[in-house]
DNA sequence: TTAAGTGTTGCTCT
DNA sequence: AAGAGCAACACTTA
């Protein structure tokens, strides 16, 4: 489920094994997973080499320059592999890069939501897509996140996973903020304090870099993850690695949303 | 065996 | 006009 700390490490990893490489091929094996025309990609793309690797939000660009991007969505189920010549070609892949070294850049997506498409420019994409500010961008500081808390009644969870208000949080990590600042998902955003606004963002920060430095898209990233994270105990029946009293679930526009029912109490309505 | 759950975006409906 | 609700997807669990 890619969200904000797994796209930025698939980020470094593309930035790593291909920079400067020279496309000699992309291969569409689904056409349901790229938007656009695949002739016109090929097209575009053929011979030209990696600029620069950007991610805002969940997003992942590739820049070819001159007005050549490839975007990246990963959806619930997407990743990516850099595939070595002669190496076995992972399943599910549904678009592939293939640069003239024999390096292969696989988008790899079991279920198919999520899409790969060329367009102009970054900035033009994000604001044809209305994806608001990046979460972890040094510009998004405390007084701007909390213009996208003041004065609304929805549930505060909603506003962290709204990608229109900031980019890069999903139901994953909204529930490891909110437990890490322990502030119930329900909790209408208007209605936080200085204080309980000023620790949620505090939250956002600290437990997005961690994920970051632990890098979600390798194996016994669970095992690595601080003991008092709630990611390891989501599943039902699950207890608080705080206080251990048992995890609760709730919905909130159809999603699950865990939570502490002690450490996270759902706030008091006023009398 | 069937049905519900999973999470994201994008659509429709209000 | 903001917000709710669901469809798409494919595979897993009850």
């Amino acid at each position: 489920m890619p969200e904000l700390p797994d796209v930025e490490n698939f980020r470094r990893k593309v930035e790593r094994c291909c920079s400067n490489l020279t496309i000699s091929d992309i291969v569409i094996a689904d056409p349901a997973s790229f938007e656009g025309s695949p002739t016109d990609a090929r097209r575009r793309l053929d011979g030209r080499r990696l600029d620069r690797v950007q991610r805002h939000g969940k997003y992942l660009f590739l820049d070819f320059g001159e007005g050549n991007v490839i975007v990246m969505h990963f959806g619930p189920a997407g990743s990516l592999a850099a595939i070595k010549p002669g190496e076995e070609q992972p399943a599910y892949v549904r678009v592939r890069l293939d640069f003239s070294n024999g390096e292969q850049l696989a988008y790899i997506n079991r279920r198919r939501i999520g899409r790969v498409r060329l367009v102009n420019s970054v900035d033009s994409f994000l604001s044809e897509m209305k994806i608001g500010p990046d979460v972890l961008d040094p510009a998004f500081d405390l007084a701007r996140f909390r213009a996208c808390l003041a004065g609304r009644n929805r549930a505060v969870k909603l506003i962290l996973t709204d990608q229109t208000r900031m980019g890069g949080i999903g139901n994953t990590y909204s529930d490891e903020i909110l437990f890490h600042a322990r502030i119930n998902p329900a909790t209408e955003a208007g209605a936080l304090d200085a204080r309980g606004s000023n620790r949620l963002f505090r939250s956002m920060q600290t437990v997005l870099r961690t994920a970051v430095d632990l890098d979600p898209t390798t194996d016994g990233f669970r095992e690595r993850l601080p003991a008092r994270f709630l990611m390891p105990n989501r599943h039902p029946g699950g207890h608080c690695p705080r206080c251990g009293t048992e995890l609760r679930q709730m919905k909130l526009a159809s999603h699950t949303s865990t939570y502490c029912p002690h450490c996270q109490p759902v706030p008091s309505p006023p009398c």
